[in-house]
RNA sequence: GCGGCCAUGGUGUAGGGGCAACACAGCAGAUUGUGGUUCUGUUGUCACGGGUUCGAUUCCCGUUGGCCGCCCCA
């Protein structure tokens, strides 16, 4: 093969698309539902935006960034995420302002130079949304709320939600310090990573996987018993709301996000039914990264879904796909044939019917044998005896029934001209 | 960035130092103008580069890519 898609990169093929087309309407209908408006933003961006926002010391910015320099020696990135970019977008647009609610939704391409895996490649999707300007721990379980409303509208099942709160400015230090302190007493028997990461990081202790470290992460200092005052009168009045809508959650202290700018609401969709990378969506609130960019200190909170992991559980669920292929195939016979053929061809798009005919010069067993593989409604066969007629033969293709149908009857109930497409309501 | 396994038609697999096999899909036929079944035919630089060899698709090394795990994340 001369030419490969670059490596991490995959395309989705007209099998796949109406399943992303399913997923991506549901995502819209239910943002749209809970009165988030779209932005879109540009798939590049100044780096440092990243840089800051993200945090210099994060596995995206230290190793996984798509960055260049374009001609003018700009140093530009791809977007590894959304949210910084959500809020440059709306502060310079005067979107997000510090006394009112903003929400804001996304969906599109993400890129991160990372080791491929299953659930996880270089460029990928997410879908998001964003809240600014609020601190009610009302919007925390909005947005949770609506994580589990679309995956359960998607028939998603074995869905867990994993619930944290990482405090703030004020209870963050004292926080780290006590895992630290509680670590270094175990230190030998921790796994080499993690004494590695009591240096570095040793919140991220609490993440690791090593059976070995297990005994010691559960006993370890949890950081909802850290939390000041604020922090954990905001938790518990989230968790309130959460029951008051009977969205089922789990407390996990040991959730920890790995973007520097999260504050206090941390949370995670986990499917069982994905591997490693089981995270379906993951989120939290930011209160002081709006502020960090350079707008007016404005609370928020944002969650984003990886679109292909959701879809590789969907492919797990075996679900009907969604019909395919055009309502209308005109198989002709002859060169006049074809002439009216081509009329009606043209008479069906312009009424909003689907419909296709043969550009390959095929016998009509062929052209029955093409419609059928793309999956036809209707066959609507004209040759020398139905010109003669004027009357053409429509074949239902599942039950192989035929009729006479003439030429200028064919279309004459259709008049479906919008153009919108087969899931239209318009009429 | 680190580790394990792997690379053969479009897809899924067999094979083995000297005609590359099977299934499915695709395309074309099976006498006149009717799809899904059946039958026949057809579709490959055995990922790339180098080495060993009279000869490599097969053995060895490297590269690239894939899967899985670590790290991290969605």
């Amino acid at each position: 093969m001369k030419y490969a898609a670059p490596r991490g990169t995959r395309d989705i093929l007209p099998a796949d698309s109406p399943l992303w087309q399913l997923v991506e309407n549901v995502c819209r209908h239910y943002f749209t539902l809970y009165n988030y408006r779209e932005i879109r933003t540009p798939l590049f961006e100044s780096t440092e935006l990243f840089t800051r926002s993200i945090g210099d010391s994060t596995d995206i910015v230290k190793k996984e960034m798509y960055t260049f320099p374009d001609r003018k020696g700009r140093s530009l990135t791809l977007r590894p995420e959304a949210t910084a970019a959500v809020v440059r977008a709306g502060l310079e647009n005067n979107l997000i302002t510090a006394d009112s609610l903003t929400k804001l939704y996304y969906l599109g391409p993400m890129f991160r130079y990372e080791r491929p895996q299953a659930g996880r490649q270089r460029q990928f999707h997410q879908a998001g949304a964003e809240v600014f300007g609020s601190s009610d721990p009302l919007l925390d379980a909005e947005v949770i709320k609506l994580c589990v409303d679309l995956f359960k509208a998607l028939g998603l099942k074995e869905l867990e939600v994993s619930l944290n709160s990482v405090g703030c400015r004020n209870c963050q230090p004292a926080y780290r310090t006590a895992v630290q302190q509680y670590f270094r007493q175990h230190a030998k028997a921790l796994c080499a990573d993690c004494q590695a990461r009591l240096l570095t990081n040793p919140l991220r202790i609490l993440d690791c996987k090593e059976g070995s470290c297990q005994s010691f992460i559960e006993k370890a200092p949890a950081a909802l018993d850290h939390l000041d005052q604020e922090c954990r009168a905001h938790f518990d009045k989230l968790v309130g709301w959460l029951d008051a809508w009977q969205v089922k959650y789990r407390v996990n202290s040991r959730l920890v996000r790995g973007l520097d700018y999260y504050t206090k609401t941390a949370f995670e969709v986990v499917s069982r039914q994905l591997g490693a990378q089981n995270a379906l969506c993951g989120g939290g609130r930011y209160d002081n990264l709006v502020e960090e960019l350079g707008g007016k200190p404005t609370p928020a909170i944002g969650f984003a879904i990886g679109l292909e992991r959701l879809i590789e559980v969907m492919n797990k669920l075996n679900l009907e796909r969604p019909a395919e292929g055009p309502e209308l195939f005109i198989a002709t016979i002859g060169d006049a044939a074809r002439q009216v053929g081509v009329q009606l061809l043209a008479e069906a798009r312009s009424k909003g019917v689907s419909a296709d005919l043969d550009y390959l010069g095929k016998s009509l067993k062929a052209q029955l044998k093409a419609a059928d593989r793309i999956k036809a409604a209707h066959v609507y066969i004209i040759g020398d005896e139905e010109l003669k007629k004027k009357t053409g033969l429509l074949k239902n293709m599942a039950t192989a029934e035929q009729k006479e149908v003439p030429f200028d009857q064919l279309l004459a109930q259709s008049d479906h001209s919008c153009g919108c497409g087969d899931d239209c309501r318009c009429e």
